[in-house]
This record gives structure tokens, C-alpha cells and sequence, in this order.
DNA sequence: TTGACATGCAAGCAAATGCTTGCATATTGT
DNA sequence: ACAATATGCAAGCATTTGCTTGCATGTCAA
């Protein structure tokens, strides 16, 4: 399976798309704490956070018993480059692609 | 099914990126020019178009007996705006917030 | 008008997906 | 040590998805 199809197919579930906002208002939380806003079994949510660690969405640090979940923004910057700005209205494409440019320089 | 659910699972699929590139490569082909570059029925293809119609990814349009397929690059901005620059590392967003305001002045 | 071309519609089917339940394992705190 | 907590593993099941085959409809061109 490529990167792009595990990324797209890791997107294209609302729960996982929830999670991902729940981890974003919060980083850093643990399996219990992003369960309780799921309305869904653990196992469930342990499942969708699986699609969302292959996709390399989301990075786990453990605690002891306790399973720290991150967000990894750098493959929604890959779908960006390859399936965003690449289908821009070419009006706007050299506009976007001269500032790109720019921003390359200032890249940490 | 919401929009953001339409545009992803349209998206999470190998077949349908590929006849989204078939169209970036040359726009507004026909249903039966798209089938030649995928190894699968016509019926296949048909399906997968519909899918992207749905999404608003892919607007048709006749001619006589011939469907035309044409590329609506305005859902994958509305992805870009929802789900890549808002997870965003801190150090980058600002710069490409400055950029962004920048580029609105240039819409057409 | 008639045959070739371009597409639509619908049923069928194997595989993938999303979710559950039940039980196992490991860590913490008292 | 032991009970509570946090998580993992695996089987089962209903639904969705991706694809096919067969037939129907509409359009063009000689």
C-alpha cells in the first residue's frame, strides 16, 4: 500500500478525521482521554488510531502503561505538495509557487 | 455524508487519483479515452468517475453522445484550508499565513 | 435507416472496513 | 501482594467497496 493511499484511507473516516481534531485542541493525550469524546468502544478508537499511526498521522510515546498519542503534521504537507498545489488553477500556481520559494528558505 | 467525507474517500482510492492525474496530464476527456490508461472495465471506470463527481472533484459535461470529464481544483483548496495549513507546525503556519494574505490579494 | 459507437443501469460477488465482545497482559498505588 | 487501571490481541459479523458481466438506451455517420 503506498503512503498516499495509507494517508487518503486514514482521512476518510470521520472518527479518525475527530480524532485528529481532538489531538489538535490537545496533544499528547492517552487512549482513555481521547475515548471519552468517541462514542465508540476503546477497541474501536484503538483501531482508527492504528490507521492513523501507519499513515504516520500520528507518533505514540508510552508512560509506563500509559500510551502518549502526537500528531505528525509532515505527511499532510506531502498530500499538500503532491495533490493540492499541483491542481491549483494555474492563475494562481506561479503566484503560490514563487512564495513557496521564499518559504523554502525560512524551513526549519 | 459531509463534504470533508465525500472528498477523502473519493480521494482514498489508487484508481481515482490516477484518472485525476489522467485529467491534470489533459482535461476534459472523454469516459472512453480516461478507460484506456486503467486496467479495468469501462463499468469500473464509470463507477470510480462518479464517485469524484460526487465529491465535486470532476465536473461533466455533453457533447452529443460523448461525456467530458473536467478537473474542479476548489474542493482540494477546501482540504487544504480545513486539514493541512490548521495542522500546521507553529514555526511554519506564521510564514505561510503571511504568504496566504499576500496571495488573496491575487485571486481572480 | 441502419450499424457502429458512447454511455447508462442493475444485479452479483469477493474483499475490505468498522465495530463489537471476551479474554489476556502489564503497570501503578496502597 | 493485590486490586484497580491502561492497554493489547483475536475472533466474529454487518456493511461498504471495487469490480465484473449482461443488457438497454441514445447518438452519429454513411
Amino acid at each position: 500500500m503506498s503512503d498516499a493511499d495509507l494517508l487518503f484511507k486514514a482521512l476518510a473516516d470521520p472518527g479518525r478525521r475527530k480524532l485528529m481534531d481532538r489531538l489538535h485542541a490537545h496533544d499528547g493525550q492517552t487512549l482513555s482521554e481521547l475515548c471519552q469524546h468517541l462514542d465508540m468502544t476503546r477497541q474501536g478508537v484503538t483501531q482508527h488510531l492504528a490507521v492513523l499511526e501507519a499513515a504516520n498521522l500520528v507518533v505514540v510515546q508510552w508512560r509506563g502503561r500509559e500510551k502518549l498519542h502526537f500528531l505528525n503534521p509532515v505527511p499532510l504537507q506531502e498530500i499538500y505538495d503532491r495533490w493540492i498545489r499541483k491542481f491549483e488553477r494555474p492563475r494562481l500556481k506561479a503566484l503560490r509557487d514563487l512564495k513557496r520559494r521564499l518559504e523554502d528558505g525560512g524551513e526549519d
